[in-house]
DNA sequence: TTGTATGCGTTATCAA
DNA sequence: TTGATAACGCATACAA
């Protein structure tokens, strides 16, 4: 009969079901450890009935104190909210589950204590592998990790002075084929909105590929502005009006450096009554109301799951003796377009 | 020197760490179980110069293993990718990190296999409380946890069988909320939609209340229909197709069971060119684009972070030795009416 | 104020 | 095929 009558978390151990089922502990052991093969047909059997009975439950405490293996990954989240991270996460977790390891989430809110604070969670753990989609500048304890060799793979945003693999987009041929899209579909003066980069390596990038990209382009002008969004929106408001408002003649676009951006603009240029399309209005980041938004809202997807499968991958070859050494890696994956009426005059 | 060279993960013990400082480990683990004031001012400064020098973290599985306390709550989400379970999981995290415990997210897709799979994983890492958001009936599993006494409280939906604390939305004042708001509106014939209950509690309440409230209103008509969101939409836009063909003269509305309903239901009636207002909207559950859809859709939102932290609380008090035994308790929140233009005829 | 010895639940190394 | 026993890293009762 189970102890369901403890009134207190009380849970049997390995060496209650061994004395239920009358053998030694080391048997039981085996037979959980996958060597079952070399039990007796009767042991085996009384052993199962005594697991069950006990709904006993291997203590994965003690397990990862003996062999160390703890077949655990962490991951980071900067930001549990964005859809777009939590798509990867889904990859991730899903990856991680077909390889046997089980997924520890911590969301970091974009806040480097918090993040310190969680990575020595996981440090404490003995975590086999991080992922981490990091906010800020590297901590000490993150560079302590990747110096013990815990294998680390960097998500969307690289670190300096961390030598890990970086799985991510191809930021630069995103903004290349906004640019493109834009321009073909007429559009000639363009402001490119994007949160503080404030370390995030993908903003920086996608950023700076605006500028020379528009430096390049003699036929176009353009600006761009980085606002913190979640604030009140007045400021974002504020500029866009202005920008919608400006002297130029051309034809003028948006182009919003991720979803979260997109948000806002898109609520900002409702707010003053400015129709989609006429202003053209292109999102980094697909989001699954965007058909809604007037016209529709065009958009560049990431391949969120594959990210999320390649980070795990190669978290995995890290995890190897031999992928140990290995030099760090870049994945990159190019952005889709799905072109809406928001791009189309 | 840090131990840097190492090329497989490698960290310091406690023994390693009271060698170095030349003291006994127990002096170094009084240090960090917050004893440091039995200690000399000469020790402490050895034994902190030893722990920075070799970068030592204390393991948590040993100290799970030897004390029972892992400070460690669990939680199971039934679906990552719905922001209101983001929303909850946010302030359960905040409210977890305040009482100094570390939260272990994990999610289950709605799918009972991996909900029995994660339950295992958090009672082998002896969790000490669990946070649940189930998907469908109570598994083995959470009865034999529950049976253990490891406190369980529920979010959002009930389970039967589990005898739990209860956290969540007031369903049927939403419901009623939802339905006088758009009888005030001049709405006369009504649709519910819903996902399919499959034992979520809080599915199966509103559309129960939902046929409840509208035998008790001569003065209108309506109908309930449960289909799965996620699958091709076509069935959705055939079911809402006929509802607004339908022969009817009132003034129709359409009333979403939760935020994934309202998406997929202003998709459909967005591919079926209806014009929201003329044909109600209201949805529960307050997403961030509702205000960009048409004139804007009107929600009942939730109070979502007060549930997070409501959650702990209940968690908390399960967690004391007094609160242990007491009976289960329900608490339950009002919804938030946001009136917007999909409910302005 | 400091140190020694024991045990937490498990796996691994022996020996039988 | 099976079992006794020694670690794993830490906290704690006990001793000095």
């Amino acid at each position: 009969m189970p102890p369901s009558s403890a009134s207190a978390a009380f849970r049997s151990t390995i060496i209650e079901v061994a004395r239920d089922a009358g053998v030694s502990k080391t048997s039981v052991s085996r037979y959980l450890g996958g060597e079952r093969h070399r039990l007796s047909p009767d042991m085996q059997a009384r052993i199962a009935t005594a697991i069950q009975r006990l709904g006993y439950r291997p203590n994965q405490m003690a397990r990862g104190l003996k062999g160390g293996r703890s077949k655990l990954i962490g991951m980071l989240v900067a930001d549990i909210r964005n859809p777009f991270s939590v798509d990867v996460l889904h990859g991730v977790e899903q990856a991680c589950r077909a390889r046997g390891f089980s997924l520890l989430v911590c969301n970091t809110d974009n806040d480097p204590a918090q993040e310190r604070d969680h990575l020595a969670l996981l440090a404490s753990y003995r975590v086999e592998g991080i992922v981490i989609n990091a906010a800020g500048r590297p901590s000490a304890e993150l560079k302590a990790l990747a110096a013990q060799g815990t294998p680390i793979v960097l998500l969307d945003r690289s670190l300096g002075d961390v030598d890990a693999d970086v799985v991510g987009l191809d930021n630069a041929s995103a903004i290349d084929l906004a640019i493109e899209h834009l321009v073909e579909q007429g559009y000639r003066h363009m402001l490119f909105v994007s949160e503080p980069p404030q370390g995030a390596s993908s903003r920086q990038l996608r950023l700076d590929r605006f500028h020379q990209r528009l430096a390049q382009m003699p036929e176009l002008t353009g600006d761009a502005t980085c606002l913190p969004m979640q604030r009140d929106a007045a400021e974002l408001r504020q500029r866009l009006g202005s920008f919608l408002a400006g002297e130029a003649q051309a034809p003028r676009a948006i182009l919003c450096a991720n979803g979260n951006v997109t948000l806002q603009v898109a609520l900002a240029l409702n707010a003053l009554h400015a129709r989609l399309g006429e202003t053209g209005l292109l999102g980094i980041d697909e989001l699954d109301w965007c058909a809604l938004a007037g016209p529709g809202i065009t958009t560049l997807a990431q391949p969120t799951e594959a990210i999320g499968r390649a980070t795990v991958e190669s978290l995995m070859q890290r995890l190897e003796p031999m992928g140990r050494q290995a030099p760090p890696r870049r994945t990159e994956y190019a952005a889709r377009l799905i072109a809406r009426g928001s791009t189309q005059r």
